[in-house]
DNA sequence: TAATTAGTTTGTTCAAACAACCAACTCACA
DNA sequence: TGTGAGTTGGTTGTTTGAACAAACTAATTA
């Protein structure tokens, strides 16, 4: 309640915005609606919408339907599609992807470039490229609006802290970006943008407040939705959960963490070990499960049951409304989803808290990204914005 | 934003509000102060807090210094601590603890009453002649304003969920002393109620978003603080570290806890079993440890490093500017508090968060209930307001 | 006395509310 | 099929009222 709004200006600011995310959220629907949902006068409504048409956000889609008692047609308001576009990255280990959204978070495209192998210096001059590709396009009034990156690692004040497995050079990502480009550009943990992603660009969770993502790749990290709004905590590294020490195993075992046991990349590594060290990937972990290979069932039996231990302790810290697992390798195994929730269930005495799986989990990343980047434009990092029904996936 | 405010009357009543708070936090404080504070305008100020006065939460405590360059001399504005009071209630395993506060949070009294073997129902009555000495006094203007009470368990919508230590025998302790006394009556588990004192009675706190304190008691429970509001959970629950499982220890051992390994009472167990089962109380273990007693020592050394291990288990979770400790066993043998800040930064890498021990632990629980219920009595939910001035302990 | 600061009084401002209007529809009924 | 009553969406011109600004009073220092 520090920055609270106290005069008329403020206040005016705030029903302009209020206006918008009528707009966005509700798209397409008309003033007389909008002043209902807001309880402002449709006067007013009129009035305000007639500044944000001036920056050029919304746009009028023409006549809807009338009401069956009878009636004047209203004029369907929506947000302009082609005002403008964000671009999207994630920095993934095989692949770095790409995805083009207008400003209402519809895809205009989704691509990625094999950068296996390569260097953070050698993937930007690639990133240039992909940005200049959809310059080159130019059907939108304003072109680039703004930047995300998905970084697999910890992000404070949009300054990498932690890269483990991408090797940041002291290359200042956010720096770069909106010096070449002159556009906000916005660095966010893979995590965090997938619990955004469920926020924002699923329309059941619309009502949850409370929402928790555990993210397992080659690490294990949870994203956290507080009250509708990211957590990120006071150094970025909320939900570090994969970083968890084994209470009363011993001073001996000090050093072990819940990565070291259930992350992707200790999984296969298991598998492998017992096979004589032979190199394994997802793939080949996936295909010897379903040929019924002995050491890999027993392997993911026991990450099935750690599983569900790391979704006990982080549920019973964060008590959220409901789970979603983001792994690629549950993704291909969609089973476990069930057998994960089974265990987890079996270990709490009362409220169980509903246990859910992602789908394409590299889209639910970027278009994280992408909410977090477009509120930024926008400005409105403080409004519900419903992206839900944008999402054409 | 969905609860914004959007009319002018909305804006008005919460100009009332940022005065009352401004006099909340900073009193004694001038009319001029405040407008220089809030940005409004000094005519605005003298008119809002006019609509205050009437409501009989303010007084004039006369006049100021004036500026030592010349210039009429302010008239101080305060709280006015002759309004009504509070009553504070925490359920302790021995004794009832019972505090009453002003409107500003000054401590009236305090004072214990033995409740050790005794069921709620028998309890139930000491409440109500606790409320009824109170009330004899009279020497405020409206009397008992509100009432909390400070669970050691788990509250949801203001109802008692989970009470492992007092049998609850289905009493609605909210119906009843609402009905009885018609005041606001507010149940809240006893780690959040602490959590609640460091943010509003530790003026050294005052700018921390994010805080965390850890119960160690009976059980072992965690309260939250997050973006400056008491997190709670959807169902209550967070913070309910205490039910936290090994992971990575095999499916032979899914039940064991970590309050199994490092309440108070799983310590105070464990030196008894070692000691034939004689059976011992805090005081017993705090002077065996404080002779050198061998197991005892061995015991705390265990207790240390296992604090140590779920406090980087939080921190890696949540991620809060500072940690408090609130545990009577810690508190009786100060020491520890260093030895387990010690261990936990052996076992982080990078980034180590203060920890730091809750002095009188019952008072913390009593002052936090305060605040809240203070709160609701204000109508004041959503205002940052600074105890600490009042908190004379 | 002049300069300065606190607080009040009085009149102004402007964004939201209101009231009256126009526009455009449905539906019943002739 | 044509008309008019009823309904809904949106605009226009006026009113309202909380915050503001300026001019005031009050009380201080130097």
């Amino acid at each position: 309640m520090a920055n609270a709004i106290r005069n008329r200006m403020q206040l005016h600011q705030q029903n302009i915005q209020s206006v918008l995310a009528q707009v966005f959220n509700h798209q397409p629907i008309s003033r007389i609606e909008i002043s209902r949902n807001l309880a402002l006068n449709k006067s007013t409504v009129s009035s305000l919408y007639k500044d944000l048409k001036e920056l050029g956000y919304v746009e009028e889609l023409g006549e809807g339907e009338a009401s069956n008692v009878g009636g004047r047609k209203p004029v369907l308001l929506a947000i302009n599609r082609r005002y403008g576009y964000t671009l999207n990255f994630d920095f993934g280990y095989r692949h770095l992807h790409i995805m083009q959204n207008n400003l209402s978070g519809d895809i205009l495209s989704y691509s990625q470039v094999n950068v296996k192998n390569l260097t953070l210096n050698q993937i930007l001059p690639l990133i240039d490229e992909q940005i200049e590709k959809a310059a080159k396009m130019g059907n939108t009034s304003h072109g680039l609006l703004g930047i995300s990156f998905a970084i697999h690692g910890t992000v404070d004040r949009n300054q990498v802290t932690y890269s483990p497995f991408l090797i940041m050079d002291d290359v200042d990502l956010a720096k770069r970006f909106t010096e070449k480009y002159q556009v906000p550009v916005l660095l966010e943990n893979e995590a965090n943008a997938a619990v955004v992603y469920e926020r924002d660009f699923n329309a059941s969770n619309e009502h949850l407040n409370n929402i928790l993502t555990i993210s397992v790749h080659r690490g294990i990290g949870a994203g956290l939705i507080i009250n509708q709004s990211l957590y990120r905590g006071t150094h970025g590294e909320a939900g570090e959960i994969g970083r968890s020490l084994q209470v009363g195993a011993g001073a001996d075992n000090n050093t072990k963490k819940v990565e070291d046991y259930c992350s992707e990349d200790a999984i296969i590594n298991q598998i492998s070990e017992a096979k004589d060290n032979i190199p394994l990937n997802r793939q080949d972990v996936v295909e010897l499960y379903q040929q019924g290979d002995e050491v890999t069932s027993r392997a993911i039996a026991t990450f099935v049951e750690n599983m569900a231990k790391i979704i006990v302790n982080t549920t019973n810290s964060f008590d959220p409304d409901a789970v979603f697992l983001n792994s690629p390798l549950i993704e291909s195994l969609p089973e476990l989803t069930s057998r994960i929730e089974t265990a987890y269930q079996a270990m709490v005495p009362s409220i169980s808290i509903p246990i859910k799986l992602t789908k394409n989990s590299h889209y639910a990343t970027l278009l994280g990204g992408c909410a977090l980047v477009t509120r930024q434009v926008l400005d409105m990092e403080d409004f519900k914005l419903n992206f839900a029904a944008q999402a054409n996936v």
